[in-house]
RNA sequence: GGGCGCUUAGCUCAGGUGGCUAGAGCGCUUCCCUUACAAGGAAGAAGUCGGGGGUUCGAGUCCCUCAGCGCCCACCA
């Protein structure tokens, strides 16, 4: 084995293999339960970026241990076609060759969407497994594919016959740059300094006018009305009149209406029913027309009169300008307010009448509310609820049409003849009244619609087959939380509403990866850091690990490289002691599993226990999904237990031939392995090669080792050494290797062979850390006898002095802490049997310490 | 306008149901190339847990309040 770990050499060749081996595929644990994570799916326009690795290490930290533990685990991988995202590159691309999207046709522009999808698509799952995530490749699945496309025009066409899909006019949230409609979801909503224009409005029929304001002057070309509070005492006298629009000359009537808010403004609204939702529904209850006034990149179209062809925002200053000469602007004021951007290209959205498929989802949150409320699906954390519950409370209808051409197309059929509207699996021969003139819908569906069926329409639902019954509900699912509701929420309201059962158990949520400076990585900042360079320098086990410690619960963590060093260094760090029992052990000298020792000496009982303590506790904490904690915890005992301490006590037993030490050590790093091979599977199966030798760790068995009592003395590791002297000199037994008096336990420390050499040459007795001739301690302890007699310097006393001086200030305040406690009646009363215990026992240990540090100091005076 | 979250060591963050002397990584100080690893080892310094109030025998942890920061939702024209 190499002295130094090289994350590019080892994580080279591991995947295909484990893939060939059919690892990844339940089949590997085929009698075992069930346990099965659906990815969230990735677009096939993207490359992974940090918050995919993120997502995708804990989902394989998950898929890992449970395919360890017997499960027969799977996690399915897959993709999705966004629609939007990807029709805007392609449409780039041909750009550059000249060509728009129109003069190609429908047909061959998919024809190139598909090749471009050939061409790029698999970049995404190269770098999956470039990440060494265990999805099951032969069940992947694409949102196009034939399979989830049948899924989806079934849904569609099930739901418009049960009338939760319909068609309707209806204000939607238009992108004028991506010409297609939004749902509401995908509008980011931005606080931005605009402007209130007030207008005034003549009266048609008598003198003066009503004052109305507006944020956007140009919509008032299609105003059909104006409105007012029914019961706002100003305006009770000119309900029923009509005004006379500014420019346009049309006479509009003012109404009444309760959505007026009398405090806003003026108190008097302009109603433009074609470009705003709320007047829209003003409209409706009094029957104005709605006039639209754009086109569907957001010129201004014929009705505009004059100012027909200009775009939106020239024509706002436009207008604003013809009212000023008009006389009827009477003020324009700075007025801070929230502008909808789309969510893909930033363009302003706009508010526009337009004919669209929606998803009726008033009959569908009833259910999915009470599947969480009642705890059928979980989220973790919990508060996670509270937002899921908000969002779905406040739900409108979703606008599932877009006018884009890559996607599931509509399968809804008009007639040419009579207005018909058929929806089917396929296309009509012919419309119920006989024609055959029928032409099917131009838009296709949003691509949330069919990512809202990942649970299970990648399991070949609605087929009945063997992977939805086994795999169905699947049991977590990990996202970020900033797709809870274009995602989860519609995974749970249609898997609820179309399998009759809920689509999985847990929903985990993370944070998100942030850039170093706290901000959201982005493109436009220059920010980001792409995963694979951290890959490239690091390896992916390093990256791996770095995610899964850095991953609070639910917290937005600030990526930092120095976290990937620090898991390298890790790796680096088992490789060593994996080379260390290797050399000892020899190549393949460990069982793969079991093998615990029934008769260990003091020390590898002590690790033992601790080994069975410290799996207990990962074990508990990932079923609770802490991975931090969990591999924090592990982390901790591997290096600063294992590593630092069993080895070092382990070294002269091997050189002796001591065979449960052999053993111990064999299983106690084996073990460690398996535990941390759901974090960094590369290095893991590695070295598992080098130790074990037998198959794949990958397919091994998670541990679960025997508890075994340590013995008096060793309950902590900080005891270790000091126990071993002890345990030592009970028996009558010579310290064996000078590292083995290392000196944690100062009274430990009384008894060794040296201290007299060391009193003698340093005046007084020795503590860990004790200065002498400018060396320390610890120098001495871990060298040798030798080294410790040609110390010769002038010890530092004054150091030593107050170092003394300050640990006994802090126990003397730590002993009057306790002794205050316990003086105190009532905590002895009240506080819990085991705390008042626990405080006593505290109360003893601190005088006994503090009494030998006054010796201590006294010798120095 | 609602809702949620954050504020703990120089930096980035952990600290389920209140209870030993508040932790980690990185950084810093002192010492050590030691035969698995200097990408290492030993020892150490460093925190009025954002401010104020309350509940409690006991509060980083629960409640109220103030301040600062961040996020989400929302049809104030």
């Amino acid at each position: 084995m190499d002295p130094a770990y090289d994350p590019q050499q080892v994580e080279a060749h591991w995947y295909s293999r484990w893939e060939k081996a059919g690892i990844f595929r339940p089949e590997l644990n085929a009698g075992g339960p069930p346990f099965c994570i659906v990815i969230p799916p990735p677009n096939v326009t993207g490359s992974l970026h940090m918050g995919h690795a993120l997502d995708q290490s804990i989902q394989d930290v998950i898929i890992r241990r449970k395919r360890m533990q017997g499960y027969a685990a799977l996690w399915l991988p897959g993709t999705d076609h966004a629609g939007i995202a990807t029709q805007i590159v392609v449409e780039r691309e041909l750009a550059r060759e000249g060509l728009t999207r129109e003069e190609l046709g429908r047909e061959r522009f998919i024809e190139q969407v598909w090749m471009w999808k050939a061409r790029s698509g698999g970049a995404i799952t190269e770098q999956i497994r470039r990440m060494g995530f265990s999805t099951d490749w032969s069940r992947e699945r694409f949102t196009m594919d034939d399979g989830l496309s049948e899924a989806v025009k079934k849904v569609f066409v099930d739901l418009y016959h049960q009338d939760l899909i319909y068609r309707g006019k209806r204000i939607i949230n238009w992108c004028p740059r991506d010409r297609t409609a939004i749902s509401d979801v995908e509008v980011e909503h931005e606080d931005e300094l605009g402007e209130l224009v007030h207008i005034r409005y003549p009266f048609e029929k008598s003198s003066g006018g009503i004052e109305v304001a507006t944020t956007r002057a140009e919509t008032m070309l299609g105003d059909t009305g104006v409105a007012v509070h029914p019961d706002d005492p100003r305006y009770r006298a000119v309900i029923g009149k009509t005004v006379r629009l500014p420019l346009i000359g049309r006479e509009i009537p003012i109404v009444a209406d309760a959505a007026v808010d009398p405090t806003f403004g003026t108190g008097a609204v302009k109603v433009t029913p074609a470009h705003d939702p709320t007047d829209f529904e003003i409209g409706q209850r009094h029957g104005l027309e709605a006039i639209v006034i754009m086109d569907e990149g957001g010129v201004i179209n014929a009705n505009g009169g004059r100012f027909s062809g200009l775009d939106r925002m020239d024509a706002r200053r436009a207008v604003k300008d013809a009212l000023a000469a008009e006389g009827v602007l009477v003020k324009v004021e700075p007025h801070e307010h929230s502008v909808g951007h789309c969510e893909r290209c930033h363009t302003v959205v706009e508010p526009y009448l337009s004919e669209q498929w929606f998803v009726r989802v008033a009959p569908l949150v009833g259910p999915a509310i009470e599947a969480v409320r009642r705890g059928d699906i979980r989220f973790i954390p919990e508060r996670w609820e509270k937002t899921y519950f908000h969002w779905m409370e406040n739900l409108r209808d979703w606008n599932v049409s877009r006018q884009i051409w890559w996607g599931h197309r509509i399968p809804a059929w008009y007639c040419g003849a009579c207005g018909e509207i058929t929806v089917a699996m396929e296309a009509p021969p012919a419309c119920r009244c006989g024609s055959t003139s029928l032409r099917q819908d131009e838009d296709v569906l949003d691509t949330w619609f069919s990512s809202g069926l990942f649970p299970f329409s990648t399991l070949g639902w609605p087929e009945d087959t063997e992977d939805y019954r086994t795999f169905y509900p699947n049991s977590v699912l990990v996202t970020g939380y900033d797709i809870i509701s274009f995602w989860v929420a519609r995974m749970i309201k249609l898997g609820l509403h179309l399998t009759g059962r809920k689509p999985f158990s847990d929903v985990v949520i993370h944070g998100m990866i942030r850039a170093e400076d706290g901000r959201k990585m982005s493109k436009s900042l220059g920010n980001g850091v792409d995963p694979l360079d951290v890959v490239r320098d690091y390896g992916a086990d390093a990256l791996r690990l770095a995610l899964i410690q850095a991953a609070a619960p639910n917290q937005d963590v600030p990526f930092q490289t120095e976290w990937v060093d620090a898991a390298r260094r890790f790796g680096n760090k088992l490789w060593n002691a994996v080379r260390f029992t290797v050399t000892h052990l020899g190549e393949g000298g460990v069982a793969p599993d079991g093998g615990y020792p029934d008769d260990p000496g003091p020390e590898a009982a002590w690790v033992l226990s601790r080994l069975h303590a410290v799996v207990a506790e990962v074990d508990a904490s990932l079923d609770e999904y802490r991975f931090s904690d969990a591999y924090g915890t592990l982390y901790n005992f591997a290096w600063g237990e294992v590593f630092d301490w069993y080895l070092e006590l382990a070294k002269s037993h091997l050189r002796s031939g001591d065979a449960p030490t052999r053993t111990t050590l064999g299983v106690v790093i084996r073990d460690l392995l398996k535990l941390f091979h759901p974090v960094i599977p590369f290095v893991t199966e590695e070295l598992w090669q080098h130790l074990v030798g037998d198959g794949f760790i990958a397919a091994s068995r998670w541990p679960s080792p025997p508890a075994y009592q340590a013995p008096a003395g060793f309950e902590t590791f900080r005891d270790v050494v000091g126990g071993v002297r002890r345990f030592r000199a009970e028996h009558g037994l010579a310290p064996r290797h000078p590292l083995e008096v290392t000196i944690v336990d100062p009274e430990a420390a009384m008894e060794a062979w040296w201290v007299p050499q060391f009193k003698s040459l340093a005046g007084f007795e020795p503590r860990a850390g004790s200065s002498v001739a400018g060396g320390t301690f610890s120098r001495v302890v871990s060298g040798s006898l030798e080294a410790l007699i040609s110390f010769e310097g002038v010890v530092d006393v004054a150091a030593e002095r107050m170092r003394l001086d300050r640990a006994i200030t802090e126990l003397v305040a730590a002993q009057a802490r306790t002794e205050a406690k316990l003086a105190n009646p009532q905590f002895v009363e009240r506080a819990p049997a085991e705390v008042v215990a626990k405080e006593r026992e505290r109360s003893a240990e601190l005088s006994a310490t503090l009494a030998k540090l006054t010796t201590q100091r006294s010798d120095l005076e």
